[in-house]
DNA sequence: ACTCCGACCTGGTCGC
DNA sequence: TGCGACCAGGTCGGAG
């Protein structure tokens, strides 16, 4: 599943493959990966068509493509961006055209250089493409109108560990839930928030309004360090035409300390790793090295 | 204003 | 064997 490292790899080999390049054509293969585009899929592949992509950019799992009107001129106020969110299940993947259509192909984006194409392939249709106009963020930098609600996540250049600790504390609800909160810190998903729990020591339902400065900077180093060691691993494994997410995956199989890892021992102490049930999903935990609160939350 | 929860979606797996 | 239940989970909109 997509979050903050897996996008950040789709980005760079975005970067890597489409940028500089004018756009030729796009066909939308199923209406359901263009629906947060609400003026649908004719003004959708009518603004991107001729266009130039400028730049790849990223705030948490989101990730947009600028459109310019020719190659390394620099977006500004008022240009559109091609947005993307994968979902659970969506991938980028930069293909010869001659290669056979994917099962679940949902965009097609041709370039006017006869290189390869785009394609925006994804099963369960959770993810999805959608073309707004940049604008200018309160806080700085250059935003389509869907992401600037997003906080700036940890690989962000102007993340400040501070004022995520005292969005976290502000909230009144689980640990948990407040990592999970991309209007709090972005980037952090079910995965990666069990692995910073973890490793922080602490419990999934602890109560935010007990935790403490040093907790909440310690869970957020915690987040930060996993995601970082995950890009790291991740950004290695990929071929010059083909930027697929799941590029990441092998990282999981190897690294994962909590999700996923029922009944096997916590590589702290020894203690079977438990599930619980967690937002109609699943939360793990070592029942010894990250105790539930007396005061647990949800 | 803030918090919570259901719906969305498909394919794989499990139990009867 | 067949079929239904369940699981994976990020985001949004509406309810409280």
């Amino acid at each position: 599943m997509p979050e903050l490292p897996e996008v950040e790899v789709v980005r760079r080999g975005l970067h890597d493959h489409v940028v500089g390049r004018r756009i030729a054509t796009v066909t939308v293969a199923h209406p359901r990966s263009i629906r947060r585009h609400a003026a649908g899929a004719a003004d959708f592949t009518g603004r991107l068509a001729g266009r130039v992509i400028g730049a790849a950019q990223r705030r948490g799992k989101y990730l947009w493509l600028e459109l310019v009107d020719a190659p390394a001129s620099v977006a500004t106020a008022g240009d559109d961006a091609v947005l993307a969110h994968l979902g659970m299940s969506g991938q980028m993947l930069v293909e010869s055209h001659d290669s056979p259509d994917e099962k679940h192909l949902r965009v097609r984006v041709t370039f006017d250089d006869d290189g390869p194409e785009l394609r925006f392939v994804d099963q369960r249709t959770f993810g999805g493409l959608s073309a707004h106009p940049l604008a200018p963020a309160a806080a700085g930098g250059l935003l389509p109108e869907p992401v600037a609600h997003i906080a700036r996540d940890p690989m962000d250049p102007e993340f400040t560990l501070d004022d995520a600790v005292a969005g976290i504390r502000r909230r009144r609800t689980g640990l948990k839930r407040a990592l999970l909160d991309q209007t709090v810190v972005s980037g952090i998903g079910n995965i990666y928030a069990d692995e910073a729990l973890w490793r922080a020591k602490l419990h999934w339902a602890r109560p935010t309004e007990t935790l403490t400065r040093a907790q909440g900077r310690a869970v957020l180093t915690a987040a930060s360090e996993v995601m970082d060691a995950a890009l790291a691993q991740g950004g290695t494994s990929f071929d010059a035409l083909y930027v697929d997410v799941n590029g990441a995956s092998g990282y999981f199989d190897r690294s994962l300390d909590a999700y996923g890892q029922v009944d096997k021992p916590c590589r702290r102490c020894g203690t079977p790793i438990r599930r619980d049930p967690f937002m109609n999903r699943s939360s793990f935990s070592c029942p010894r090295c990250q105790p539930r609160p007396r005061n647990a939350h949800v």
